[in-house]
DNA sequence: AGCACGCCGACT
DNA sequence: GTCGGCGTGCTC
């Protein structure tokens, strides 16, 4: 191994390429010696990149002739500091990715490509009102005043603070500190006052404040409209006021605004945010101002978990357990694990909201992990909703719709109140079949059926995105009789605007938020007042506030009890208790209507009778029987190749290259649940492991094998830790 | 991942 | 005769 020296003349260097090293390289005489975190250009291959530094050295494992100079240091400072670099390099070496790639993706693209900082625009000071009354009733002498009266002919950028006087420079943060200066971007909002907080709200915060400080981790546990949100503000308040740094995640872009909203109303401070949404130069400018500590709260979705914070007091993950935290390609890293990790080593604890938190929360917290904090009623004392099952084995139902779902809409319409319908599937039928000779149309690629869009004309594959034109009659048989099968929301919708044709409807699915403008443009859709009606896929489960909203139906709950995959009832159960939440948020209690061929499903009952929390004990025994996380650790390697067999050349030979541990559990090669998308075949090798650190250490060295394989050429592969989907 | 080097087919 | 197919080898 080799030591830091007083003067390395070696540097190791991330780059962003798909191999999971480092890569060592001379520091030219001239050179001064760089932090890490730095960004470097250097030669590579036939060309150049762009890197960052990770360690200084006084030599290389590698024989020094092999080694080439640096070409450039390309920051004064380091770009990333030390807890950030180091947290990434963590997340690279656990979800087993490359460090450069990790380094470099966690950086703004507008940074990435060597080019200087751009110029933060400049922070402007201001006389808050307060400073203004105190300049008029003369209460102030000396510095303090002349300071004041500078400010009150002009405001003063902050590059010519340090052109004032060193007496109007200390009265400067001292006028800060006393609220009579402001930065002027900051200057619209004051804070709003916060709601008079119930018991069981005040009696977490004060649990929160009684936290010894440094790193925690609590789990806020609250039903909807428990006020989570209230403890979350009154917490940041707090923050805030000691200067420090707040980052709040949330699960989805469609979630920012009304959250920013919220936290500027009653913070009064500016929100930083970071999403995709954002152009580069915008994106770049909030990471630039986290890493000066100037962004005080900050808001974003998974990625901003990669935001530097300087200053950092408190991290607030939002609907801890949304399965869109873990990314999905490249790097699979997880945001609340990423997060949890970086509250640590920053030494700041964390809260993780949710009214339905992961089964991995849950263990963690029942295991002394994590603090557990429950807000069980709801803020406003309003009654939970009301959910029932609706049997469809006795219920004779008309596109998905059974009578008595049917009467409840009526009502509710009667009655001047809205509702909204789930159904897990766009289009208008999920399969289009022959009643003569029972054909049905398939993807000639993925061997799967094909969803029939009827407005659209067309049947679309949900797998590869494969369209083809309906044909006008059985390709089988010659028969004219084809048929839809099952119901998509297309159907549902066609169905309901001619079952209700004067009550306003909208549906909501991928398909109508891409061609009709923006999401934001829905609510505004449908009438604040009188009945409406909202049809869609999960997608309504979140935002879109109807405060008349008193009856929600899924039309079939059944995919979720029988599904292969292991965490599907842990969703189905979520998903439930999620869209009831979404009932009755206004003045009339909810409704919650669940359609199943199976009532007496024991997952059903339990929800019904016990609520999230019982079925979650009980899943979480069922995991613990069935050695399934959080009871054990798996890791997925995926493969997808032109040719079945060169697929299976590659994974046997992964399986191959595996060390023959006790402790590892291999599953497979096996096709993946859906083994054929597009053109491609599909198959997967799954690892499982009693221990997490067992499994790990097994996992390191065989990724770098991997990497090297020959069958690895002729097909595209990835690893996935903790993998929340099989397949 | 890129990007070059390296040996075998249809074209000005 | 060559332009170019993608097999394979490497990147400090």
């Amino acid at each position: 191994m080799t030591q830091p020296d007083a003067s390395p003349r070696v540097l190791r260097v991330a780059l962003p390429v798909p191999l999971r090293r480092l890569f060592d390289y001379t520091l030219p005489e001239s050179f001064r010696t760089p932090m890490p975190g730095l960004r470097v250009r250097v030669p590579f291959g036939h060309g150049t990149r762009i890197g960052v530094v990770v360690a200084c050295m006084a030599c290389s494992d590698l024989p020094a002739a092999q080694l080439k100079p640096v070409n450039a240091l390309l920051d004064d400072v380091p770009l990333l500091d030390a807890e950030l670099l180091a947290s990434v390099l963590w997340a690279a070496e656990y979800w087993l990715g490359s460090p450069g790639e990790a380094l470099l993706n966690a950086l703004p693209v507008a940074l990435r490509d060597g080019r200087a900082l751009p110029q933060l625009r400049a922070q402007t000071w201001m006389l808050s009102d307060a400073g203004r009354i105190a300049l008029q009733t003369s209460r102030t002498r000396g510095a303090s005043l002349a300071l004041l009266q500078r400010l009150a002919a002009a405001e003063l950028p902050a590059q010519c603070v340090r052109t004032l006087p060193a007496a109007e420079r200390a009265a400067l943060a001292r006028l800060r500190r006393a609220g009579h200066i402001i930065a002027a971007a900051d200057s619209a909002a004051t804070p709003g006052t916060a709601p008079a907080l119930n018991p069981a709200q005040a009696e977490a915060l004060a649990q929160l404040r009684a936290q010894p400080p440094g790193f925690s981790v609590t789990l806020l546990d609250g039903v909807t409209g428990s006020g989570k949100t209230e403890v979350y503000l009154a917490r940041i308040a707090e923050v805030l006021a000691q200067g420090r740094q707040t980052l709040v995640l949330v699960p989805e872009i469609g979630l920012i605004a009304q959250t920013a909203q919220r936290l500027q109303q009653r913070l009064g401070v500016g929100i930083d945010l970071l999403h995709s949404g954002l152009s580069d130069g915008l994106r770049a400018e909030a990471w630039l101002r986290a890493r000066s500590g100037a962004a005080r709260v900050l808001l974003g979705t998974r990625s901003a978990v990669f935001a530097p914070l300087p200053r950092a007091g408190l991290i607030v993950i939002d609907e801890e357990h949304d399965a869109s935290y873990k990314q999905q390609d490249g790097l699979r890293y997880h945001a609340r694990d990423l997060a949890l990790k970086r509250a640590q080593a920053l030494g700041i604890p964390v809260l993780l909201g949710s009214a339905t938190p992961a089964l991995e929360s849950l263990h963690n917290a029942a295991r002394g992990r994590y603090a557990h904090l429950r807000l069980a009623a709801r803020a406003n004392a309003r009654p939970a909703p009301h959910v029932e099952l609706i049997d469809l084995r006795r219920q004779r139902s008309e596109h998905g719709l059974s009578a008595p779902l049917l009467d409840a809409l009526g009502a509710t319409f009667a009655r001047g109140e809205q509702a909204m319908v789930f159904r897990n599937r766009r289009g208008y039928a999920p399969v289009l079949s022959c009643a003569q000779c029972g054909w049905h149309a398939d993807c000639p690629q993925c061997a799967r059926p094909l969803t029939w869009h009827r407005a659209a004309q067309r049947l679309e594959c949900h797998l590869c995105g494969r369209l083809q034109p309906v044909p006008p009659c059985c390709p089988s048989c010659g028969s004219s009789a084809l048929q839809a099968q099952g119901h998509g929301t297309e159907r549902l919708e066609a169905a309901l605007a001619e079952r209700f044709p004067d009550i306003p409807l909208l549906r909501v699915d991928r398909e109508t938020t891409r061609t009709r403008a923006a999401q934001a443009a829905l609510d505004t859709r449908l009438p604040e007042h009188g009945p409406a009606l909202l049809v869609g896929t999960q997608m309504l489960a979140k935002g879109h506030d109807l405060p008349r909203l008193t009856l929600v139906a899924v039309t079939s709950v059944d995919e979720g009890l029988y599904s292969i995959d292991f965490r599907a009832p842990e969703r189905l159960a979520q998903l439930i208790v999620q869209v009831a939440g979404r009932a009755g948020r206004g003045t009339q209690p909810g409704r919650v209507l669940l359609q199943t061929r199976h009532p007496d499903h024991p997952l059903l009952l339990q929800l019904l009778s016990g609520g999230y929390h019982a079925l979650a004990a009980s899943l979480l025994d069922e995991r613990r029987a069935a050695r399934l996380p959080p009871f054990a650790y798996h890791a997925l390697l995926r493969a997808e190749a032109a040719h079945e067999a060169a697929l299976f050349a590659f994974l046997d030979a992964a399986r191959t290259a595996l060390p023959s541990e006790a402790a590892i559990e291999i599953i497979g090669p096996m096709p993946a649940p859906l083994p054929r998308r597009g053109p491609r075949w599909c198959g997967q090798l799954l690892l499982a492991g009693a221990q997490r650190g067992a499994l790990h250490r097994a996992l390191k060295p065989w990724a770098l094998v991997l990497e090297t394989l020959p069958q690895a050429r002729a097909l595209r592969w990835s690893l996935d830790v903790d993998p929340l989907e099989m397949g």
